[in-house]
DNA sequence: TTTTGAGTTGTTCGA
DNA sequence: GTCGAACAACTCAAA
């Protein structure tokens, strides 16, 4: 007779190997892989629900090839494990934590309904190096800078890594959805014939990815990950935000790398805790993913009219200035976008066209398959200046000097505008099959000229966030406004 | 409690 | 072309 099934609910952790969950619950006998469609994934913009849907599909024929199954099931997370309890007789629930609020919420009155029916109920780490709030200053206190953040992890080793565990069938399986019922791609409409070009999808493409960037490209990381067109990034943000790769595999080859003394390796590192630095905050500044980090920012006079035309050509990815509008196309291309070209459209954004981040976050949660909320909030705020670690006002990007520094060859630009030449890119030429129709472009459409002239945006923007009003504090407590001195 | 040193990612201007 | 200074003042972390 064996054991009663234990549910592994899976979320954002779409792999395998070094998925303590999984592996605790191979220990204990059969295994149910369950995977819930419910309002936080409902709650997915365009791009990242369609690739969150490629991923499943592809684990389920992984769980499938392992003697297993992935079980689909729609609806609010505690009604549905509750049902599939009393279907199949399971001795309880367990899964690897998240950390949004909307998540960690729903979670909670999860683990609360299991523990109230005695039955197992087990959260597991694995989708950051090290869990939020086990990274204190020396007060207790939670980090707020980067560096000594870093500081901080930067000796410390996550759990050792786990292989992938043998997985045990139940005697009978539960009823799953057919995945193709959910249509989780149908905010997509055309693009997703585009994105699919560029996606790399599955535990397998995470774990080829993160060795061709050790093989190829990790050595020069610390200065070439600054090239928009070059390869030198490892791309692994799209498959950390689904799991298909867990952070600490990524942090043993950066240690590794750094032990033999590659060049870049280190860097690496740093980039990954970048990441637990964005969760970290979120953790214990969830507002940080809804309204300005630092409170005497609320009055500053970002424009947060939806309907401004200067919006819509940015989304559109014609402001006139070709790195902005290259970084842009790849975005609604490829679902991602090399982090120069991030800083440069938020920058141009918030500064020069002085709308407010939420409109830049927005769109990258709509367009981004890498889409994270944590470390999207904290890099728009930052941007704005409102955020953590947040740039001096005077820092603004200048588009065509920052082209002219990291794309001397202007490749970037060449490879995502093809319009006014004779050969554009395959890529260029894509955009036009991903855009909406009502967008009304084509590449016989004219590429505009500049939105807004370079050093007059500048100026403008340095005397808004100069003569941003005083500073003013929330107060909680008393739900006024007090004005500081 | 006070002090000290430091803080991802830039641009422009003038010598 | 290259280089340093100026662009502010403040917050954070630790001693």
């Amino acid at each position: 007779m064996t054991s009663a099934p234990l549910i592994v609910w899976i979320r954002r952790d779409l792999r395998l190997a070094d998925h303590a969950a999984l592996s605790f619950a191979a220990s204990q006998g059969p295994v149910i892989p369950v995977f819930i469609h419910d309002d936080v994934t409902e709650g997915l913009g365009a791009a990242a629900q369609w690739r969150f849907g490629e991923g499943i599909a592809r684990y389920a024929r992984t769980l499938t090839d392992h003697g297993s199954r992935l079980i689909l099931r729609r609806g609010r997370a505690v009604d549905v494990l509750q049902a599939l309890l009393a279907e199949t007789g399971a001795c309880g629930v367990v899964w690897q934590r998240a950390y949004d609020p909307a998540s960690v919420a729903r979670d909670t009155a999860v683990k609360s309904m299991l523990h109230e029916g005695g039955l197992i109920g087990q959260s597991f780490a694995g989708h950051l190096l090290f869990e939020p709030w086990s990274v204190e200053t020396k007060t207790g206190g939670f980090y707020r800078v980067y560096t000594p953040f870093w500081r901080a992890v930067a000796q410390r080793s996550p759990e050792a890594l786990l292989p992938s565990p043998t997985l045990t069938a139940p005697e009978q399986w539960p009823e799953s959805d057919d995945l193709g019922d959910w249509r989780m791609g149908r905010a997509l409409d055309r693009g997703a014939l585009v994105l699919e070009r560029h996606a790399c999808v599955g535990e397998a493409a995470a774990l080829d990815r993160l060795d061709r960037f050790v093989q190829e490209a990790m050595h020069g990381y610390k200065t070439e990950r600054n090239a928009p067109a070059k390869p030198a990034t490892s791309r692994l943000s799209e498959n950390l935000t689904y799991g298909e790769i867990s952070p600490a595999r990524a942090w043993a080859a950066g240690q590794a790398g750094m032990s033999t003394g590659v060049a870049g390796a280190e860097h690496f590192c740093k980039e990954l805790v970048w990441r637990d630095f964005a969760y970290h905050l979120m953790w214990h500044t969830p507002e940080i993913l809804t309204r300005n980090w630092r409170p005497e920012w609320d009055g500053f006079s970002w424009s947060e009219d939806a309907d401004d035309p200067a919006l819509l050509r940015w989304q559109q990815g014609r402001t006139g200035y070709p790195f902005v509008d290259a970084a842009l196309r790849e975005m609604y291309v490829t679902g991602t976008m090399h982090n120069r070209g991030r800083m440069i459209v938020a920058s141009f954004l918030t500064k020069h066209l002085l709308l407010h981040w939420r409109f830049g976050r927005d769109w990258f949660a709509d367009c981004l398959t890498d889409w994270d909320p944590a470390s999207n909030a904290m890099g728009w705020q930052w941007t704005a200046g409102c955020g953590p670690d947040a740039a001096p006002y005077f820092r603004i990007f200048n588009p065509t000097s920052q082209l002219d520094k990291f794309d001397p060859g202007h490749s970037y630009p060449a490879r995502w505008i093809a319009e006014g030449t004779l050969t554009p890119h395959a890529d260029g030429l894509s955009f036009f099959d991903a855009v909406p129709r009502n967008w009304e472009l084509s590449q016989n459409v004219p590429y505009p000229s500049p939105q807004i002239e370079l050093a007059a945006g500048r100026a403008r923007a340095l005397k808004a966030y100069a003569t941003r009003p005083a500073a003013v504090k929330r107060d909680e407590t008393l739900g006024t406004a007090l004005t500081t001195d």
